[in-house]
RNA sequence: CGGGGCGUAGCGCAGCCUGGUAGCGCAUCUGGUUUGGGACCAGAGGGUCGCAGGUUCAAAUCCUGCCGCCCCGACCA
C-alpha cells in the first residue's frame, strides 16, 4: 500500500475503503459482510449518538429497548413491511449444538433442537414494537408514545461496504404512536428536520429534505421523508429517513384506543432512523487525499499538540506549556490531546493526525519557546500561523468554529454546483454521465417513467424536495404534464 | 446468482509465461546517530507460496477439483 491514499478520481471505492482502514475507523470482520468498528471510529459514532440523543430528548422522546428476535408470525403481520424485508433476513431456526459423531472435535446443529417457530433477527423493529404497544395503549390518555431505541439490526445484503452497507449495523430507531393523523404527520416531518439539523450543524453536511417517491418508500409506510446528501464523487446518499406509517401497523397488530368521545380508533404511527451509515457520509463528504477531515463538533479530539524538541529539558518546558493549554481550553469545552510519544518524529505525527482528521494542530518547538508563540495548522485548508501564547484562549475557539463553518460552506458550494436543472432526456443523460450530482428534472409522477429512467441511466429519484417551487413543465422522459421538478441521482 | 480479477511474511506486491536455493518495499526487533513535514546507518527475526489431488528426478510455477476474498451487476439505510 502506498503512503498516499489512492486518488479518488481513479477509483473512489478504493479510496474510500483505504481511508476507512488507514484512518483506523473500521475493518471487515471475519463474519461475512459485518464490520469491526475500531476505537477511533467508535469515538466519532459516540459523539454522533450523544448529540442525536440530546436532540431526541429535547423533542420529548425517551429511550427504551426491545428484543433482537422477532417471531416469524409477528414479523409477517404487516404484509408490505414483511415482504419488503423478506429477502434479506437472518433467521434463527435452532437453539442448540451437539458433538458431531461423524467428525470428532466438531459441533453440529442438534436436529432435536429445532424451534417450533423461527425467529427473525430484526432488520427493523416495527413488528416487535407494535406487538408490545398493543398492550400499552387503551385510551387517548396513553398517547402519544414517543420512544427511541439504540440498537443493532441485521440485513443480509448481497453486497456490503464498510459503514455504507454492512450486514449488521448500529442505528437508532424511533417509534411513535399518536391519536391523530395530523399529529403523526407532524412528528414524521419534525424528526426528519431534526436529522437535517444534525447533519448540517454537526456533520457540516448539507442535505436536501424531501419526500420519497412511492417506489422508493419504506415498506409499510404511507409517506417517507428523507434527507439526501451528495458525496464528492457525485453520487447521492440517503442519510436518514422518517416514515409516516398511517394506521398500517395499528391495523396489523390491532392497536386501538378509546378517544375522548368514547369511540374506538386505530392509532397513527411514525418511525424514523439514522445509522452508522452517517459515518460513511461524513467520510465521503469532507475527506481529501491526505485522509479524513472531521468537523470540530464530531472530532474525538479537536486539537492535538505536537512537541518538537532535541533535549529532555526542552521537552519538559514544552510539556508544562502543553498541559497549561489543555487546562485552559478545557474551560471552553475544547478537547485537546498532547501527543508526547517519543517513539515517533514530528513529521510522522503530523501525517497521522492529518490522516485521522484532527481539525487543528498546535506545534510547539524551541523557536516557539523563545518567541512565546505556538504554530497552528488547520486541517481543512492546511494553513499555518504562528500566534502568541497569550491569544490561544481567545483564538482557538474561534478557529474551530470557523473550521466547522468552512467545511459546511465548502460542501454546500459543491452541492449547489452539482445540482443541475435539465429539460431534455439527452441533457439528463449527459449531466449524469459527465458531471454527476443531483439532476433536477420534471417528472410525470408515474412509477413506470421512474423505472424506465432507472433502467436507462441507473439514476433514481432521490427525493421530491420539500421546499420545491411548484412549476409547470413537461416530464423529461415521457413529455407528459408535470407540476414540479424532482431530484434524480445515481445513489449509493 | 451472472461477468471479471485475485489468493506468496503483519500489510502492499514481484516471481508463474519458459519448473531447478522463496524475493522486494513498508512494518517489526537490536545498537547507534537523529528530531520545525512520514529519519538515517548497520544488523536481525518472520513463509507448510489458499486447500487437496495429479504430472515430474524436481512444482509458488504445469494440469484437475475445491475453498476464500475483491470489483462490476441484480438487491438495499
Amino acid at each position: 500500500m502506498s503512503k498516499n491514499l489512492t486518488s479518488r478520481e481513479k477509483d473512489y471505492s478504493k479510496w474510500y475503503n483505504e481511508l476507512v482502514v488507514k484512518a483506523d475507523l473500521a475493518e471487515n470482520s471475519a463474519v461475512r459482510g459485518c464490520m469491526v468498528i475500531k476505537p477511533y471510529g467508535y469515538a466519532i459514532w459516540e459523539k454522533m449518538q450523544a448529540e442525536l440523543d440530546r436532540m431526541f430528548k429535547e423533542t420529548g422522546h425517551q429511550n427504551a429497548y426491545f428484543p433482537l428476535f422477532v417471531p416469524k408470525s409477528l414479523f409477517e403481520a404487516e404484509e408490505k413491511n414483511a415482504e419488503g424485508f423478506a429477502k434479506e433476513c437472518a433467521i434463527v431456526t435452532h437453539y442448540r449444538l451437539e458433538n458431531d459423531p461423524d467428525n470428532k472435535g466438531k459441533l453440529r446443529v442438534d436436529p432435536k433442537a429445532k424451534l417450533e417457530e423461527e425467529l427473525i433477527v430484526r432488520p427493523t423493529s416495527e413488528a416487535i414494537i407494535w406487538s408490545t404497544y398493543k398492550k400499552w395503549i387503551q385510551s387517548y390518555r396513553d398517547l402519544p408514545i414517543l420512544i427511541n431505541q439504540w440498537s443493532n439490526v441485521v440485513r443480509w445484503e448481497m453486497r456490503t461496504r464498510l459503514f455504507l452497507r454492512t450486514a449488521e449495523f448500529l442505528w437508532q430507531e424511533g417509534h411513535t404512536a399518536h391519536e391523530t393523523k395530523n399529529e403523526a404527520l407532524v412528528e414524521a416531518e419534525k424528526m426528519n428536520s431534526v436529522y437535517a439539523d444534525f447533519a448540517e450543524k454537526f456533520m457540516a453536511m448539507p442535505v436536501v429534505k424531501g419526500l420519497k417517491s412511492e417506489s422508493e418508500r419504506f415498506a409499510g409506510a404511507e409517506e417517507t421523508y428523507c434527507i439526501e446528501a451528495l458525496m464528492q464523487d457525485g453520487k447521492a446518499l440517503q442519510a436518514g429517513t422518517s416514515h409516516f406509517l398511517g394506521q398500517n401497523f395499528a391495523k396489523a397488530f390491532d392497536v386501538k384506543f378509546t378517544n375522548k368521545e368514547g369511540k374506538l380508533n386505530y392509532v397513527w404511527a411514525t418511525s424514523w432512523g439514522v445509522s452508522t451509515r452517517l459515518m460513511g457520509a461524513l467520510i465521503m463528504t469532507h475527506s481529501d487525499d491526505k485522509g479524513l477531515v472531521l468537523p470540530p463538533n464530531l472530532a474525538p479530539f479537536q486539537v492535538v499538540i505536537v512537541p518538537i524538541y532535541k533535549t529532555d529539558s526542552e521537552f519538559d518546558k514544552i510539556s508544562v506549556l502543553a498541559n497549561k493549554i489543555i487546562e485552559d481550553l478545557k474551560k471552553s469545552n475544547i478537547s485537546v490531546k498532547f501527543d508526547s510519544r517519543d517513539t515517533y518524529r514530528p513529521g510522522a505525527k503530523f501525517a497521522q493526525h492529518e490522516l485521522q482528521g484532527v481539525p487543528l494542530r498546535i506545534a510547539i518547538g524551541p523557536k516557539d519557546l523563545e518567541n512565546n508563540t505556538v504554530e497552528l495548522s488547520r486541517r481543512d485548508d492546511y494553513s499555518k500561523n504562528s500566534i502568541s501564547i497569550d491569544s490561544i484562549n481567545e483564538k482557538i475557539p474561534q478557529i474551530l468554529e470557523d473550521i466547522q463553518q468552512c467545511l459546511y460552506v465548502k460542501a454546500n458550494k459543491f452541492r449547489i454546483e452539482h445540482t443541475t436543472e435539465v429539460n431534455s432526456f439527452e441533457e439528463f443523460k449527459d449531466v449524469l454521465n459527465n458531471k454527476g450530482g443531483f439532476v433536477s428534472a420534471h417528472w410525470d409522477g408515474s412509477a413506470e417513467t421512474e423505472n424506465k429512467i432507472k433502467e436507462f441511466t441507473k439514476a433514481t429519484i432521490r427525493c421530491i424536495p420539500l421546499d420545491n417551487d411548484k412549476s409547470e413543465g413537461k416530464c423529461v422522459f415521457s413529455g407528459e404534464k408535470s407540476d414540479q421538478r424532482v431530484l434524480f441521482a445515481k445513489a449509493y
